[in-house]
DNA sequence: CCATCGGTAGTCGGTGTTGGAATATCTAGA
DNA sequence: TCTAGATATTCCAACACCGACTACCGATGG
């Protein structure tokens, strides 16, 4: 009944994460393959599909018209197999597996990272992840990473981090630009912005008492890692949490010019629902994350 | 992000093939391997599950609690990569690839084994088959195959076949409970039924006659599949369009006792939407689909 | 204009997966 | 107990896939 060969779901998680990252060599990373892996699959995927998914711009991948549909279709699929381990999961019941909903930039840029310290220490809590969302997605986790004011009914919030909001850019762009002195400056550039989280650069105008804040141009991205991906390559300033960025402020890939920056209302948060019993293994997972987040300090 | 491997796209396949036909080698036929791969990579899922998803009787499969939840799970993401190639396709806007929505009875035993013919009249029209059921999908679709009384508003309908129906059963059954020589007959027998058609037995004791008619069991299946494999297996009494079964009655798998049967006011038909052009190659296929119905002689 | 840098594409070889054929095993029913 | 019809297993060949490496391409900066 197929005509051709479905996708393999490799090359399904390899599109997603293209989309994600917007270069082969970060989605290989995201996906622990090389970056030929990513390349071949993408061009596999094209030749079955037949046409191109993502333009070359030399700079990285942008997707088509055909590709933004396959990578929305992939993450349906992709999330219909998460939800069912998830739900066989709980149908076993077992009380040292716990589910999670990440969200993507949490989960790059912070919790992997750190997480395999958690399984040694804990090697009896089996912890699945998810980070596709699908409607049921969020009740059936046992706890979910959230964005926002820290007040959700009917979950108990843990405040991690991610107030502490850096302006940033590459050095190479404030050069060409001519520095960064005080917030006013702010206007005269590109400021880059992410959908889910639009408020930032009000947030920021206020805290810096900037009235009629007009940036010269913006651009939205759909994912948090493009944002900081495009501050990086010099295409406009970008306001991020501290903490996930850390990297490149140490390595000069970006810079915070004159410490600007303000403390938002809004940060992430772990969420339990209080509706129910926690897990054993919850519990545990719980005490280690915010001994975690509270090693970074307390302006995190 | 993954903890254990996904499925492949063969397993999910596999997956819902078997759900279908419950068995292994019925399901292999479909999905175009073999018996032995079938049990493999059902075999290779339950495992990176972790536990049983079909139980195996001696007499087929069956799936399980966390069978039906994978298999539910894997019609979902099959949907979603059918749904993406078929925008994809639109995208593309060849005017020889047509897109059909077939279903799943129909596509496995009537179109398929005589697909083949029209693709060697017509090599040019790249023609797209789809089983699965995605809330979009029929109104994607080029033409839709459906069952019903042949009025679809915005739908053009032309009547195949399917209204001849014939009370079928396992010789061994009659000759075990007795045979039939009249439709009163069938009162004592277990009756298999079909979820989304469960008129046929209430039309069958109107057109015979019968009043009060309360089976001694009625078992229902979800697949039509299922319910024409359950009678072969001699589990009792089903109403089947002859045409989907000329092959078992030919070999004696299953009879139709006394010829007992009915017209239905229910049959197979090909609609097409009335508020738009009709593609050329789908034009050539209504013709040869027609044409094939026809073929059947007028009382099919 | 050229060198460099950051990225993608292609080639080659080893490895692991997968499917088919044949066979063993199991179950229900006579 | 025997048989028919189903599933499970074993062995093997073919293939897909990944990784390392190299080629290549475009943008950028001197």
């Amino acid at each position: 009944m197929q005509a051709r060969t479905l996708p393999s779901t490799t090359a399904l998680r390899v599109l997603v994460a293209l989309a994600e990252h917007g270069s082969a060599s970060e989605a290989a990373k995201a996906v622990h393959l090389t970056q030929s892996a990513v390349s071949k699959q993408l061009k596999g995927l094209e030749e079955s599909v037949g046409m191109p998914l993502f333009l070359r711009n030399g700079r990285g991948l942008t997707p088509t018209e055909a590709g933004q549909i396959y990578v929305r279709q992939a993450r349906v699929a992709l999330g219909a197999l998460e939800a069912a381990a998830a739900r066989v999961a709980a149908l076993r019941g077992s009380p040292h597996s716990i589910r999670l909903h990440v969200l993507p930039i949490l989960g790059d840029r912070w919790l992997v990272p750190r997480f395999s310290r958690f399984t040694e220490q804990h090697p009896g809590v089996d912890v699945q992840f998810t980070t596709f969302v699908t409607s049921t997605m969020a009740e059936e986790a046992d706890a979910v990473f959230r964005f926002g004011e820290g007040h959700w009914p009917g979950q108990d919030a843990d405040y991690l981090f991610g107030r502490n909001v850096a302006l940033v850019a590459a050095p190479q762009l404030l050069q060409r630009m001519g520095g960064i002195e005080t917030a006013d400056d702010v206007r005269r550039y590109t400021v880059l912005d992410h959908f889910q989280t639009p408020l930032r650069w009000s947030e920021f105008a206020e805290a810096q008492g900037l009235t009629d804040f007009t940036p010269a141009h913006t651009v939205r991205f759909g994912f948090y890692a493009l944002v900081i991906r495009a501050a990086i390559a010099g295409q406009g300033l970008a306001l991020v949490p501290r903490s996930l960025i850390a990297d490149e402020l140490a390595a000069g890939r970006l810079v915070n010019p004159n410490g600007l920056g303000f403390f938002s209302r809004h940060g992430y948060w772990l969420t339990v629902p209080n509706d129910r019993p926690p897990r054993p293994g919850l519990v545990v997972f719980r005490a280690w994350l915010l001994e975690e987040a509270r090693a970074l300090g307390p302006d995190a």
